[in-house]
DNA sequence: TTAAATGCAAAGAGTTTGCACTTAG
DNA sequence: CTAAGTGCAAACTCTTTGCATTTAA
């Protein structure tokens, strides 16, 4: 795994440099932190976790490394819960399930729920991205049984 | 719909009376806004037009009754593109659909997707609220038109 | 050298909170 | 009367922006 990260790293950077960007010690802590994370991670909390390794790093640093890393199509983001979370954009194939009571994050790969795309495609002509935003909805944990029988009552 | 809307905030009052709240024309302004508001609105947003009507009346204000609606079941809140929006409870059997290009909205009854949470309930034990949050994607008229077709390339 | 990138500090939006004052019941 | 509700102001989080300084190329 960290062979995968540090492989993303670099293909991360050298983008950026094909950009024509610069490449500062900032940028390869952001780019590398970020790959670190596991699938997803909220702007303030990667400012915070990249301040422990650079600490001199500011927060507006982060924010505008995210900013020209999205555009460049290098990261998304995502509406989740708490906010927008950014994420690899080639890791971008999979849909954030929440669960609104014990709030346990699953992610299924967008291929299983391929059949509701062309679902909501076919009967209301709009193509939906589920990746941009999360479900929300009760896990088989906190699901009662009963839902499996009767789901109105 | 002014005879519905009436009604509406009618009970919505009522409601708040036989939790044991007291009527003060700040929440008299605030519920009958709320049930005026097209669907679903934003609480900073609704709170700029209460305050139109109601000219001395304090965000506080507003964000605290949202918040004791929203615990007594009268309001629900669901986090759209431009953050969290509030709606009546009872109105909340349908699914926004926002359009990534144009920013167009559109709702679409639950049932109609009815298949969607039956198969992810199936397939994955996730019994999933779908109007909790907004779907995010193209809409008809944004969406390239080879995408019947060809969705791959 | 020199334009890009950073740090800083301020501003901003949206929301929450403590506390004194007001007011509905 | 008296506790619930309000207004006010401050704080708070997250994020953005202008500008002087630093630094990669």
């Amino acid at each position: 795994v960290t062979d995968e990260r540090t492989r993303a790293t670099d293909q991360a950077l050298a983008a950026l440099k094909a950009h024509g960007c610069r490449m500062t010690p900032q940028r390869r802590a952001i780019v590398s932190e970020i790959m670190q994370a596991d699938g997803h991670i909220a702007p303030a909390e990667l400012a915070n976790r990249v301040q422990r390794k650079i600490p001199g790093i500011n927060p507006a640093t982060v924010y505008r490394t995210l900013g020209l890393l999205d555009e460049l199509g290098i990261l998304s983001h995502a509406h989740l819960g708490g906010g927008v979370e950014y994420h690899v954009a080639r890791d971008s194939d999979h849909v954030h399930l929440i669960c609104s009571n014990c709030g346990t994050t699953r992610s299924i790969p967008t291929s299983e729920i391929e059949p509701v795309i062309t679902m909501i495609r076919a009967s209301h002509g709009f193509l939906p991205d589920l990746t941009h935003f999360a479900i929300e909805g009760l896990c088989s944990d906190c699901r009662p049984r009963q839902t499996d029988k009767a789901k109105g009552a």
